[in-house]
DNA sequence: CGCCAAATTGAGGACATTCAATGTCGGTGG
DNA sequence: CCACCGACATTGAATGTCCTCAATTTGGCG
Protein backbone atom coordinates (compact mmCIF):
# COMPACT_ATOMS: atom_id res chain seq x y z
CA UNK A 1 0.00 0.00 0.00
CA UNK A 2 1.97 2.91 -1.30
CA UNK A 3 0.19 6.14 -0.65
CA UNK A 4 1.32 9.51 -1.92
CA UNK A 5 4.91 8.85 -1.07
CA UNK A 6 6.23 11.85 -2.91
CA UNK A 7 3.63 14.17 -1.58
CA UNK A 8 4.55 13.55 1.99
CA UNK A 9 6.88 16.49 2.48
CA UNK A 10 5.59 18.76 -0.25
CA UNK A 11 3.00 20.34 1.91
CA UNK A 12 2.82 21.97 5.27
CA UNK A 13 3.15 18.82 7.36
CA UNK A 14 6.69 19.81 8.25
CA UNK A 15 6.98 21.27 11.71
CA UNK A 16 8.38 24.75 11.73
CA UNK A 17 10.91 23.97 14.42
CA UNK A 18 11.16 27.43 15.91
CA UNK A 19 7.45 27.90 16.28
CA UNK A 20 6.67 24.31 17.16
CA UNK A 21 9.15 24.19 19.99
CA UNK A 22 7.54 27.26 21.39
CA UNK A 23 4.12 25.69 21.23
CA UNK A 24 5.19 22.19 22.12
CA UNK A 25 7.99 22.42 24.65
CA UNK A 26 7.78 18.70 25.24
CA UNK A 27 9.61 18.30 21.96
CA UNK A 28 12.86 19.13 23.73
CA UNK A 29 12.69 15.83 25.58
CA UNK A 30 12.93 14.02 22.26
CA UNK A 31 15.73 16.18 20.88
CA UNK A 32 18.48 13.70 21.73
CA UNK A 33 16.75 10.75 20.10
CA UNK A 34 17.66 9.83 16.52
CA UNK A 35 15.18 10.57 13.77
CA UNK A 36 13.39 7.56 12.35
CA UNK A 37 11.63 7.40 9.02
CA UNK A 38 8.25 5.73 8.79
CA UNK A 39 6.86 5.00 5.36
CA UNK A 40 3.25 5.92 4.60
CA UNK A 41 0.95 3.11 5.69
CA UNK A 42 3.41 1.56 8.12
CA UNK A 43 2.59 1.27 11.81
CA UNK A 44 4.51 2.91 14.64
CA UNK A 45 2.91 0.77 17.34
CA UNK A 46 0.05 -1.66 17.79
CA UNK A 47 -3.06 -1.71 19.90
CA UNK A 48 -2.55 -4.07 22.82
CA UNK A 49 1.22 -3.77 22.90
CA UNK A 50 2.94 -2.65 26.07
CA UNK A 51 3.81 1.03 25.93
CA UNK A 52 7.59 1.08 25.88
CA UNK A 53 8.05 4.30 23.93
CA UNK A 54 6.43 7.62 23.23
CA UNK A 55 6.76 9.18 19.80
CA UNK A 56 7.24 12.73 18.67
CA UNK A 57 6.27 13.58 15.12
CA UNK A 58 8.72 15.80 13.27
CA UNK A 59 7.15 15.50 9.85
CA UNK A 60 4.07 13.89 8.39
CA UNK A 61 0.66 12.82 9.59
CA UNK A 62 -0.25 9.86 11.79
CA UNK A 63 -3.64 8.27 12.37
CA UNK A 64 -4.69 6.42 15.52
CA UNK A 65 -7.24 3.66 15.23
CA UNK A 66 -8.91 0.83 17.06
CA UNK A 67 -10.50 -2.26 15.58
CA UNK A 68 -13.76 -3.63 16.90
CA UNK A 69 -15.33 -6.77 15.58
CA UNK A 70 -14.54 -7.88 12.07
CA UNK A 71 -13.63 -5.10 9.73
CA UNK A 72 -14.86 -2.21 11.82
CA UNK A 73 -12.22 0.44 12.35
CA UNK A 74 -12.59 3.58 14.42
CA UNK A 75 -10.02 6.30 13.82
CA UNK A 76 -9.73 8.03 17.19
CA UNK A 77 -7.52 10.85 16.01
CA UNK A 78 -4.94 12.33 13.68
CA UNK A 79 -1.59 13.66 14.79
CA UNK A 80 0.66 16.15 13.06
CA UNK A 81 4.18 17.51 13.19
CA UNK A 82 4.93 18.61 16.74
CA UNK A 83 2.52 16.22 18.39
CA UNK A 84 3.39 13.57 20.95
CA UNK A 85 1.77 10.17 20.51
CA UNK A 86 0.58 8.16 23.46
CA UNK A 87 1.10 10.76 26.18
CA UNK A 88 -1.97 9.65 28.08
CA UNK A 89 -1.32 5.91 27.95
CA UNK A 90 -0.75 3.93 31.11
CA UNK A 91 0.12 0.34 30.30
CA UNK A 92 -0.88 -0.81 26.84
CA UNK A 93 -1.47 1.01 23.59
CA UNK A 94 -5.18 1.56 23.16
CA UNK A 95 -4.73 2.20 19.47
CA UNK A 96 -2.63 1.32 16.48
CA UNK A 97 -0.71 4.31 15.14
CA UNK A 98 -0.03 4.34 11.41
CA UNK A 99 1.67 6.83 9.15
CA UNK A 100 -0.80 8.51 6.80
CA UNK A 101 2.06 10.10 4.89
CA UNK A 102 5.76 9.38 5.06
CA UNK A 103 6.82 10.48 8.52
CA UNK A 104 9.89 11.40 10.49
CA UNK A 105 9.57 10.63 14.18
CA UNK A 106 11.68 10.44 17.30
CA UNK A 107 11.08 8.01 20.13
CA UNK A 108 12.11 7.85 23.74
CA UNK A 109 11.30 5.30 26.41
CA UNK A 110 8.28 5.93 28.53
CA UNK A 111 10.50 5.70 31.57
CA UNK A 112 12.85 8.48 30.57
CA UNK A 113 9.96 10.57 29.28
CA UNK A 114 8.32 10.42 32.67
CA UNK A 115 11.60 10.99 34.51
CA UNK A 116 12.39 14.05 32.44
CA UNK A 117 8.89 15.45 32.60
CA UNK A 118 8.40 14.93 36.32
CA UNK A 119 11.86 16.29 37.12
CA UNK A 120 11.44 19.46 35.11
CA UNK A 121 9.45 22.29 36.64
CA UNK A 122 8.86 23.77 33.20
CA UNK A 123 7.98 20.60 31.29
CA UNK A 124 5.53 19.17 33.78
CA UNK A 125 2.84 21.83 33.31
CA UNK A 126 3.25 21.41 29.57
CA UNK A 127 2.61 17.71 29.93
CA UNK A 128 -0.48 18.34 32.04
CA UNK A 129 -1.55 20.93 29.52
CA UNK A 130 -1.17 18.37 26.75
CA UNK A 131 -3.27 15.82 28.61
CA UNK A 132 -5.96 18.41 29.23
CA UNK A 133 -6.07 19.43 25.58
CA UNK A 134 -6.27 15.81 24.50
CA UNK A 135 -9.22 15.21 26.78
CA UNK A 136 -10.95 18.36 25.60
CA UNK A 137 -10.48 17.31 21.98
CA UNK A 138 -11.89 13.89 22.81
CA UNK A 139 -14.96 15.54 24.34
CA UNK A 140 -15.49 17.65 21.24
CA UNK A 141 -15.33 14.51 19.17
CA UNK A 142 -17.82 12.76 21.45
CA UNK A 143 -20.29 15.58 20.90
CA UNK A 144 -19.72 15.43 17.16
CA UNK A 145 -20.27 11.69 17.05
CA UNK A 146 -23.31 11.59 19.27
CA UNK A 147 -25.31 14.55 17.98
CA UNK A 148 -24.17 15.78 14.57
CA UNK A 149 -25.39 14.69 11.16
CA UNK A 150 -23.18 13.93 8.17
CA UNK A 151 -22.95 17.50 6.95
CA UNK A 152 -22.18 18.95 10.36
CA UNK A 153 -19.53 16.31 10.96
CA UNK A 154 -17.75 17.01 7.72
CA UNK A 155 -17.93 20.77 8.13
CA UNK A 156 -16.56 20.45 11.66
CA UNK A 157 -13.72 18.32 10.36
CA UNK A 158 -12.87 20.75 7.58
CA UNK A 159 -12.98 23.65 10.03
CA UNK A 160 -10.66 21.88 12.43
CA UNK A 161 -8.22 21.04 9.66
CA UNK A 162 -8.32 24.58 8.34
CA UNK A 163 -7.68 26.07 11.76
CA UNK A 164 -4.46 24.12 12.13
CA UNK A 165 -1.51 26.43 11.70
CA UNK A 166 0.17 26.30 8.35
CA UNK A 167 -2.34 24.18 6.51
CA UNK A 168 -4.29 26.81 4.69
CA UNK A 169 -2.86 29.07 2.06
CA UNK A 170 -5.31 31.41 0.37
CA UNK A 171 -8.26 29.14 1.03
CA UNK A 172 -6.63 25.96 -0.22
CA UNK A 173 -6.68 23.22 2.39
CA UNK A 174 -4.52 20.13 2.05
CA UNK A 175 -6.17 16.92 3.25
CA UNK A 176 -3.44 14.30 3.64
CA UNK A 177 -5.75 11.46 4.67
CA UNK A 178 -7.95 9.50 2.29
CA UNK A 179 -11.73 9.17 2.37
CA UNK A 180 -11.69 5.96 4.38
CA UNK A 181 -9.65 7.63 7.12
CA UNK A 182 -12.04 10.56 7.24
CA UNK A 183 -15.06 8.26 7.25
CA UNK A 184 -13.71 6.13 10.10
CA UNK A 185 -12.83 9.27 12.02
CA UNK A 186 -16.26 10.84 11.63
CA UNK A 187 -18.27 7.66 12.10
CA UNK A 188 -19.57 7.51 8.55
CA UNK A 189 -18.92 5.58 5.33
CA UNK A 190 -16.72 6.71 2.45
CA UNK A 191 -19.82 7.03 0.28
CA UNK A 192 -21.48 9.41 2.70
CA UNK A 193 -18.28 11.44 3.00
CA UNK A 194 -18.12 11.66 -0.75
CA UNK A 195 -21.76 12.56 -1.18
CA UNK A 196 -21.56 15.20 1.53
CA UNK A 197 -18.53 16.85 -0.07
CA UNK A 198 -20.36 16.85 -3.40
CA UNK A 199 -23.37 18.54 -1.85
CA UNK A 200 -21.17 21.18 -0.20
CA UNK A 201 -19.50 21.76 -3.57
CA UNK A 202 -22.89 22.19 -5.27
CA UNK A 203 -23.74 24.85 -2.75
CA UNK A 204 -20.41 26.59 -3.33
CA UNK A 205 -19.18 26.08 0.21
CA UNK A 206 -16.08 24.18 -0.85
CA UNK A 207 -14.57 22.92 -4.12
CA UNK A 208 -12.65 19.69 -4.55
CA UNK A 209 -9.24 20.12 -6.14
CA UNK A 210 -7.91 16.64 -6.58
CA UNK A 211 -8.20 13.95 -3.95
CA UNK A 212 -6.21 15.67 -1.29
CA UNK A 213 -7.04 19.34 -1.61
CA UNK A 214 -10.11 21.37 -0.84
CA UNK A 215 -10.70 24.99 -1.65
CA UNK A 216 -12.76 26.71 1.00
CA UNK A 217 -15.14 29.10 -0.72
CA UNK A 218 -17.09 30.29 2.29
CA UNK A 219 -15.55 30.02 5.69
CA UNK A 220 -18.60 31.53 7.36
CA UNK A 221 -21.03 29.07 5.76
CA UNK A 222 -18.73 26.28 6.87
CA UNK A 223 -18.82 27.64 10.39
CA UNK A 224 -22.61 27.79 10.38
CA UNK A 225 -22.99 24.32 8.93
CA UNK A 226 -20.58 22.80 11.43
CA UNK A 227 -23.26 23.08 14.09
CA UNK A 228 -20.87 24.44 16.66
CA UNK A 229 -23.42 26.97 17.79
CA UNK A 230 -21.01 29.83 18.27
CA UNK A 231 -23.40 32.73 18.40
CA UNK A 232 -25.72 30.54 20.38
CA UNK A 233 -23.69 29.43 23.32
CA UNK A 234 -22.62 30.24 26.84
CA UNK A 235 -24.06 33.71 27.19
CA UNK A 236 -27.52 33.11 25.79
CA UNK A 237 -28.93 29.81 26.83
CA UNK A 238 -27.36 28.23 29.84
CA UNK A 239 -29.06 30.23 32.50
CA UNK A 240 -32.33 29.15 30.99
CA UNK A 241 -31.77 25.52 31.84
CA UNK A 242 -33.37 25.84 35.26
CA UNK A 243 -34.59 22.60 36.72
CA UNK B 1 -38.05 18.77 38.10
CA UNK B 2 -37.85 16.71 41.21
CA UNK B 3 -36.25 13.40 40.52
CA UNK B 4 -36.05 10.51 42.93
CA UNK B 5 -35.10 12.72 45.82
CA UNK B 6 -35.52 10.08 48.44
CA UNK B 7 -33.73 7.44 46.49
CA UNK B 8 -30.55 9.41 46.32
CA UNK B 9 -28.80 7.86 49.26
CA UNK B 10 -30.63 4.56 49.42
CA UNK B 11 -28.34 2.84 46.99
CA UNK B 12 -24.66 2.44 46.55
CA UNK B 13 -23.88 5.97 45.38
CA UNK B 14 -22.30 6.71 48.71
CA UNK B 15 -18.55 6.61 48.63
CA UNK B 16 -17.05 4.09 50.96
CA UNK B 17 -14.59 6.55 52.39
CA UNK B 18 -11.88 4.11 53.37
CA UNK B 19 -11.76 2.42 50.00
CA UNK B 20 -12.39 5.51 47.93
CA UNK B 21 -9.56 7.46 49.50
CA UNK B 22 -7.32 4.57 48.64
CA UNK B 23 -8.43 4.63 45.04
CA UNK B 24 -8.81 8.38 44.72
CA UNK B 25 -6.04 10.00 46.76
CA UNK B 26 -6.93 13.36 45.27
CA UNK B 27 -9.91 13.37 47.60
CA UNK B 28 -7.58 14.39 50.42
CA UNK B 29 -7.14 17.80 48.79
CA UNK B 30 -10.85 18.42 49.25
CA UNK B 31 -10.98 17.16 52.83
CA UNK B 32 -10.80 20.61 54.38
CA UNK B 33 -13.62 22.05 52.26
CA UNK B 34 -17.13 22.07 53.68
CA UNK B 35 -19.68 19.66 52.28
CA UNK B 36 -22.33 21.19 50.04
CA UNK B 37 -25.65 19.62 49.19
CA UNK B 38 -26.88 19.74 45.61
CA UNK B 39 -30.46 18.80 44.95
CA UNK B 40 -31.25 16.41 42.10
CA UNK B 41 -31.56 18.33 38.84
CA UNK B 42 -29.62 21.37 40.04
CA UNK B 43 -26.44 22.44 38.32
CA UNK B 44 -22.98 22.60 39.90
CA UNK B 45 -21.50 24.70 37.13
CA UNK B 46 -22.33 25.89 33.62
CA UNK B 47 -20.76 25.42 30.25
CA UNK B 48 -18.90 28.57 29.29
CA UNK B 49 -18.29 29.76 32.83
CA UNK B 50 -14.76 30.41 33.99
CA UNK B 51 -13.40 27.48 35.97
CA UNK B 52 -12.98 28.84 39.46
CA UNK B 53 -13.51 25.59 41.35
CA UNK B 54 -13.10 21.88 41.06
CA UNK B 55 -15.63 19.58 42.68
CA UNK B 56 -15.28 16.31 44.49
CA UNK B 57 -18.34 14.10 44.72
CA UNK B 58 -18.93 12.51 48.10
CA UNK B 59 -22.37 11.13 47.40
CA UNK B 60 -24.66 10.92 44.43
CA UNK B 61 -24.37 10.94 40.65
CA UNK B 62 -23.55 13.86 38.37
CA UNK B 63 -24.02 14.14 34.61
CA UNK B 64 -21.92 16.35 32.32
CA UNK B 65 -23.53 17.70 29.20
CA UNK B 66 -23.11 20.12 26.35
CA UNK B 67 -25.81 21.77 24.29
CA UNK B 68 -25.49 22.15 20.55
CA UNK B 69 -28.07 23.88 18.45
CA UNK B 70 -31.62 24.05 19.68
CA UNK B 71 -32.63 21.25 21.94
CA UNK B 72 -29.75 18.92 21.21
CA UNK B 73 -27.97 17.74 24.33
CA UNK B 74 -24.92 15.52 24.46
CA UNK B 75 -24.15 13.92 27.80
CA UNK B 76 -20.37 13.55 27.80
CA UNK B 77 -20.15 11.56 30.98
CA UNK B 78 -21.43 10.52 34.38
CA UNK B 79 -19.52 10.96 37.59
CA UNK B 80 -19.93 9.10 40.85
CA UNK B 81 -18.89 9.28 44.47
CA UNK B 82 -15.14 9.70 44.67
CA UNK B 83 -14.78 11.40 41.29
CA UNK B 84 -13.31 14.83 40.67
CA UNK B 85 -15.18 17.04 38.22
CA UNK B 86 -13.34 19.27 35.81
CA UNK B 87 -9.81 18.05 36.44
CA UNK B 88 -8.84 18.44 32.81
CA UNK B 89 -10.27 21.91 32.28
CA UNK B 90 -8.06 24.84 31.45
CA UNK B 91 -10.06 28.04 31.31
CA UNK B 92 -13.79 27.59 30.87
CA UNK B 93 -16.15 24.79 31.67
CA UNK B 94 -16.77 22.76 28.53
CA UNK B 95 -19.88 21.24 30.03
CA UNK B 96 -22.71 21.87 32.41
CA UNK B 97 -22.61 19.56 35.42
CA UNK B 98 -25.96 18.64 36.96
CA UNK B 99 -26.88 16.41 39.84
CA UNK B 100 -28.70 13.30 38.66
CA UNK B 101 -29.53 12.38 42.23
CA UNK B 102 -29.22 14.46 45.38
CA UNK B 103 -25.51 14.95 45.86
CA UNK B 104 -23.01 15.92 48.47
CA UNK B 105 -19.92 17.62 47.08
CA UNK B 106 -16.89 19.55 48.19
CA UNK B 107 -15.29 22.32 46.20
CA UNK B 108 -11.89 23.97 46.24
CA UNK B 109 -10.50 26.71 44.06
CA UNK B 110 -8.65 25.68 40.95
CA UNK B 111 -5.70 27.67 42.20
CA UNK B 112 -5.30 25.80 45.46
CA UNK B 113 -6.03 22.50 43.76
CA UNK B 114 -3.15 23.05 41.40
CA UNK B 115 -0.89 24.36 44.13
CA UNK B 116 -1.54 21.35 46.31
CA UNK B 117 -1.25 18.87 43.49
CA UNK B 118 1.94 20.31 42.03
CA UNK B 119 3.53 20.64 45.44
CA UNK B 120 2.86 17.09 46.49
CA UNK B 121 5.09 14.35 45.17
CA UNK B 122 2.43 11.77 45.92
CA UNK B 123 -0.62 13.61 44.58
CA UNK B 124 0.85 14.71 41.28
CA UNK B 125 1.11 11.24 39.75
CA UNK B 126 -2.44 10.61 40.90
CA UNK B 127 -3.58 13.69 39.07
CA UNK B 128 -1.77 12.64 35.92
CA UNK B 129 -3.22 9.18 36.36
CA UNK B 130 -6.69 10.71 36.58
CA UNK B 131 -6.17 12.71 33.40
CA UNK B 132 -4.96 9.63 31.59
CA UNK B 133 -7.94 7.59 32.69
CA UNK B 134 -10.33 10.34 31.64
CA UNK B 135 -8.78 10.45 28.20
CA UNK B 136 -8.89 6.68 27.86
CA UNK B 137 -12.55 6.66 28.84
CA UNK B 138 -13.24 9.38 26.28
CA UNK B 139 -11.57 7.27 23.62
CA UNK B 140 -13.69 4.26 24.52
CA UNK B 141 -16.76 6.43 24.19
CA UNK B 142 -15.59 7.73 20.82
CA UNK B 143 -15.32 4.16 19.55
CA UNK B 144 -18.75 3.35 20.92
CA UNK B 145 -20.31 6.39 19.29
CA UNK B 146 -18.66 6.00 15.93
CA UNK B 147 -18.96 2.28 15.33
CA UNK B 148 -21.49 0.58 17.57
CA UNK B 149 -25.18 0.02 16.92
CA UNK B 150 -27.98 0.59 19.42
CA UNK B 151 -27.75 -2.83 21.04
CA UNK B 152 -23.98 -2.75 21.38
CA UNK B 153 -24.12 0.74 22.87
CA UNK B 154 -26.64 -0.22 25.48
CA UNK B 155 -24.87 -3.45 26.39
CA UNK B 156 -21.58 -1.57 26.69
CA UNK B 157 -23.25 0.96 28.96
CA UNK B 158 -24.81 -1.70 31.17
CA UNK B 159 -21.48 -3.53 31.37
CA UNK B 160 -19.65 -0.36 32.38
CA UNK B 161 -22.24 0.42 35.02
CA UNK B 162 -22.15 -3.12 36.33
CA UNK B 163 -18.37 -3.13 36.57
CA UNK B 164 -18.37 -0.11 38.83
CA UNK B 165 -17.59 -1.20 42.35
CA UNK B 166 -20.54 -1.41 44.68
CA UNK B 167 -23.31 -1.07 42.13
CA UNK B 168 -24.21 -4.68 41.58
CA UNK B 169 -25.61 -6.92 44.24
CA UNK B 170 -26.60 -10.40 43.16
CA UNK B 171 -27.17 -9.33 39.57
CA UNK B 172 -29.32 -6.34 40.38
CA UNK B 173 -27.95 -3.16 38.86
CA UNK B 174 -29.15 0.26 39.98
CA UNK B 175 -29.44 2.82 37.17
CA UNK B 176 -29.75 6.26 38.78
CA UNK B 177 -30.14 8.21 35.52
CA UNK B 178 -33.32 8.35 33.47
CA UNK B 179 -33.80 7.24 29.87
CA UNK B 180 -33.15 10.68 28.44
CA UNK B 181 -29.77 10.83 30.17
CA UNK B 182 -28.84 7.41 28.86
CA UNK B 183 -30.04 8.28 25.36
CA UNK B 184 -28.07 11.52 25.25
CA UNK B 185 -25.01 9.73 26.58
CA UNK B 186 -25.18 6.94 24.00
CA UNK B 187 -26.18 9.11 21.06
CA UNK B 188 -29.66 7.62 20.68
CA UNK B 189 -33.26 8.55 21.48
CA UNK B 190 -35.25 7.52 24.54
CA UNK B 191 -37.48 5.42 22.30
CA UNK B 192 -34.55 3.45 20.93
CA UNK B 193 -33.13 2.98 24.42
CA UNK B 194 -36.50 1.67 25.56
CA UNK B 195 -36.97 -0.63 22.57
CA UNK B 196 -33.45 -2.00 22.92
CA UNK B 197 -33.96 -2.81 26.60
CA UNK B 198 -37.22 -4.53 25.73
CA UNK B 199 -35.49 -6.65 23.09
CA UNK B 200 -32.76 -7.61 25.54
CA UNK B 201 -35.44 -8.53 28.06
CA UNK B 202 -37.23 -10.70 25.49
CA UNK B 203 -34.00 -12.59 24.92
CA UNK B 204 -33.51 -13.02 28.67
CA UNK B 205 -30.30 -11.03 28.79
CA UNK B 206 -31.64 -8.52 31.30
CA UNK B 207 -34.93 -7.88 33.09
CA UNK B 208 -36.34 -4.47 33.97
CA UNK B 209 -37.25 -4.05 37.61
CA UNK B 210 -38.81 -0.63 37.85
CA UNK B 211 -37.42 2.41 36.13
CA UNK B 212 -34.10 2.49 37.85
CA UNK B 213 -33.11 -1.12 38.30
CA UNK B 214 -32.01 -3.82 35.92
CA UNK B 215 -31.47 -7.46 36.69
CA UNK B 216 -28.62 -8.91 34.69
CA UNK B 217 -29.57 -12.43 33.67
CA UNK B 218 -26.59 -13.27 31.52
CA UNK B 219 -23.38 -11.41 32.03
CA UNK B 220 -21.62 -13.34 29.29
CA UNK B 221 -24.31 -12.62 26.69
CA UNK B 222 -24.06 -8.97 27.66
CA UNK B 223 -20.31 -9.10 27.17
CA UNK B 224 -20.70 -10.65 23.72
CA UNK B 225 -23.37 -8.20 22.64
CA UNK B 226 -21.37 -5.20 23.79
CA UNK B 227 -19.11 -5.63 20.78
CA UNK B 228 -15.98 -5.13 22.80
CA UNK B 229 -14.29 -7.96 21.00
CA UNK B 230 -12.49 -9.34 24.02
CA UNK B 231 -11.58 -12.78 22.77
CA UNK B 232 -10.83 -11.16 19.46
CA UNK B 233 -8.27 -8.53 20.26
CA UNK B 234 -4.62 -7.72 20.65
CA UNK B 235 -3.14 -11.20 20.37
CA UNK B 236 -5.04 -12.47 17.38
CA UNK B 237 -5.53 -9.82 14.78
CA UNK B 238 -3.18 -6.91 14.96
CA UNK B 239 -0.18 -8.50 13.41
CA UNK B 240 -2.34 -9.29 10.42
CA UNK B 241 -2.85 -5.65 9.56
CA UNK B 242 0.31 -5.45 7.48
CA UNK B 243 0.43 -2.57 5.07
C1' DC C 1 -55.40 5.44 45.96
C1' DG C 2 -55.09 8.62 42.17
C1' DC C 3 -52.41 11.51 39.43
C1' DC C 4 -48.80 12.88 36.28
C1' DA C 5 -44.42 12.53 34.46
C1' DA C 6 -41.65 9.02 32.56
C1' DA C 7 -41.42 5.04 29.86
C1' DT C 8 -43.12 1.85 26.47
C1' DT C 9 -45.08 0.56 22.19
C1' DG C 10 -46.63 1.35 17.40
C1' DA C 11 -46.64 3.27 12.63
C1' DG C 12 -44.47 5.94 9.26
C1' DG C 13 -40.61 8.39 7.42
C1' DA C 14 -35.75 10.15 6.95
C1' DC C 15 -31.01 9.67 6.80
C1' DA C 16 -27.24 6.99 6.28
C1' DT C 17 -25.65 2.38 4.77
C1' DT C 18 -25.00 -1.30 1.57
C1' DC C 19 -24.16 -3.13 -2.79
C1' DA C 20 -22.96 -2.22 -7.40
C1' DA C 21 -21.39 0.37 -11.43
C1' DT C 22 -18.92 4.11 -13.27
C1' DG C 23 -15.52 7.71 -13.19
C1' DT C 24 -11.04 9.85 -12.16
C1' DC C 25 -6.65 10.74 -10.16
C1' DG C 26 -1.89 9.78 -9.88
C1' DG C 27 2.07 6.96 -10.22
C1' DT C 28 4.52 3.70 -12.97
C1' DG C 29 6.29 1.87 -17.11
C1' DG C 30 6.83 2.26 -21.92
C1' DC D 1 6.57 12.85 -21.83
C1' DC D 2 2.52 10.47 -22.53
C1' DA D 3 -0.45 6.55 -21.97
C1' DC D 4 -1.98 3.08 -19.29
C1' DC D 5 -3.31 0.74 -15.16
C1' DG D 6 -4.87 0.18 -10.58
C1' DA D 7 -6.53 2.11 -6.60
C1' DC D 8 -9.35 5.49 -4.90
C1' DA D 9 -13.39 8.22 -5.30
C1' DT D 10 -17.96 9.29 -6.99
C1' DT D 11 -22.61 8.34 -8.19
C1' DG D 12 -26.91 5.56 -8.26
C1' DA D 13 -30.59 2.48 -6.47
C1' DA D 14 -32.37 -0.29 -2.87
C1' DT D 15 -32.36 -1.54 1.87
C1' DG D 16 -32.20 -0.96 6.87
C1' DT D 17 -31.66 1.17 11.15
C1' DC D 18 -32.83 4.57 13.87
C1' DC D 19 -35.67 8.72 14.44
C1' DT D 20 -40.05 11.25 14.71
C1' DC D 21 -44.61 11.72 16.04
C1' DA D 22 -48.45 9.90 18.47
C1' DA D 23 -51.05 6.92 21.57
C1' DT D 24 -50.92 4.06 25.49
C1' DT D 25 -49.12 2.13 29.66
C1' DT D 26 -46.52 2.15 33.84
C1' DG D 27 -44.85 3.29 38.28
C1' DG D 28 -43.47 6.36 41.74
C1' DC D 29 -44.80 10.12 44.62
C1' DG D 30 -48.02 12.96 46.92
Amino acid sequence: MLMQRNQAFDHAEVANEAITIGQQPLASVFQTAPTETVEAGKALCWEGDAVKHFFHIQQGVVRLHRIIGEGRRAVTGFHFAGDVIGAFLQDDFLFTAEAVTDCKVRRISRKSFHEEVVRSESLRPEYINLLCRETMAAHDQMVLLSKKNAEERLCSFIMTMANRRGTTQKGLLHIPMNRQDIADYLGMTIETVSRTISKLALRNVVASEGRHDLRILSFSRLQQLSGNADDFSAETCHRMSVH
